[in-house]
DNA sequence: CAAGTGCATTTTGTATTCAAAATACATACA
DNA sequence: TGTATGTATTTTGAATACAAAATGCACTTG
């Protein structure tokens, strides 16, 4: 049997599957907003499909924590207090340590310059004004470097942390504008990644992290 | 699978979730084995429901880690490779090391109290000849631990990763009757805390984990 | 006017039904 | 013999149907 077949099946996803990426997308980008109720019907009747993709779904985001749910009341986009994202960022503090730590001993050439050519791409981004790819280009370039760790369940787990955060880091990349900082910062990280030199880099991306707190924190508080 | 699933109507839960936990206990214990196929409607029968709240909880146990589905073949127990158990224990280790460290900083009087009364709990277990018993306490035992780091996320993601081993790590208590050192283990441990001295904990708890590597290693050389 | 009360409506929970894919097995054929 | 092929059966995927709980609201009553 020829691959092209079989890519054919690849490409074919349950329907419980493509509602719930519709629905983590929405959630990710802020087009469906903290707090906000998840009705089966409603959500069925706009996406075309019945209540049992969308049922199911809904329990997929529910164990990947963006979504909570009350028994019968429904679902509910999560909401974050600030005590969440303090929890938060301090495992991902941890696992970013580990990460890196990780990544020099394991890396190679190809993701050395994979890394460089998502920071060109970032750095690129930066001078346009589409906030969505600002983030993703940002988000791209972290990734290389999960990767880079040869541990998909640790990739796994600091994406899920990650996700967490993204609807309101979405948000204050919208309000900021001085992307000088993050550009320099992932040239540094690539420097410390050149010389192997886990520490160096491991500081930096604390510091990376560090930035983006009091922003998010303050949005969470706005939150009502 | 074991003879008779036993569903626990008394607690007012929604279907999915008494199922979901009546399976996930199933798969930590060992009652159903890795690899075993996860079929709805044999399910449904044997837990008197119909499909649909089992395939609720197997989207759960799914995202859990602890079921793999496979489009139109049908969901089984997750099975664990090497690679997994290493990338696994990576990852403990360095969230041990936050747990600690946090443990040390936040934990309250009554809770090293709690962790006290919880290894004498386990030593008392040991003494007898029932192995879910010694498991269950040597969970309890560390649950303490995670819940003193006073960080919900962290005691979930941990929660998780211990899950992940907890179905071989039975077998390896079942097949170990030595349990001297680990109460030697415990001890130092609780020694450790009250002197706060995070690093010492940490020391222990890395040896105490390092211990059980060999024997989950071997018992996942020899699935199928 | 505030606090119930009852009833219609909405929404979730669960079961059932129908469709489509995978599987197993028997049969035909080279 | 062993390799296709067809067909019945099993199993999953998705929609629909029905039951039960929550919600909203008009209306009553103290």
């Amino acid at each position: 049997m020829s691959e092209e077949l079989q890519l054919d099946m690849n490409s074919y996803l349950p329907l419980r599957d493509v509602v719930f990426n519709t629905l983590r997308n929405a959630i990710l980008r802020g087009d469906m907003k903290p707090g906000e109720r998840l009705m089966e019907m409603h959500l069925a009747n706009k996406l075309g499909v019945s209540r049992t993709p969308v049922r199911e779904a809904i329990r997929m985001l529910e164990q990947e924590g963006l979504a909570v749910t009350i028994p019968r009341k429904g679902a509910q986009v999560a909401k974050m207090t600030e005590k969440d994202l303090q929890d938060v960022l301090e495992i991902r503090d941890s696992l970013d340590e580990l990460a890196v730590a990780m990544a020099c001993e394991r890396m190679t050439e190809e993701q050395l310059s994979e890394l460089k050519s998502a920071m060109k791409d970032f750095e690129l981004a930066t001078k346009g004004r589409n906030v969505r790819k600002i983030c993703e280009a940002d988000e791209a370039f972290h990734n290389v470097i999960y990767k880079m760790a040869d541990n998909p369940k640790l990739e796994t787990i600091v994406n899920n942390l990650r996700e967490q955060m993204y609807r309101y880091r979405y948000e204050y990349i919208k309000g900021n504008s001085d992307y000088g900082q993050l550009v320099q910062e992932h040239a540094a990280i690539i420097d410390g990644f050149e010389r192997k030199d886990a520490d160096y880099v491991k500081d930096i991306m604390h510091t990376h992290l560090e930035n983006q707190i009091e922003a998010v924190r303050q949005l969470i508080q706005g939150q009502e």
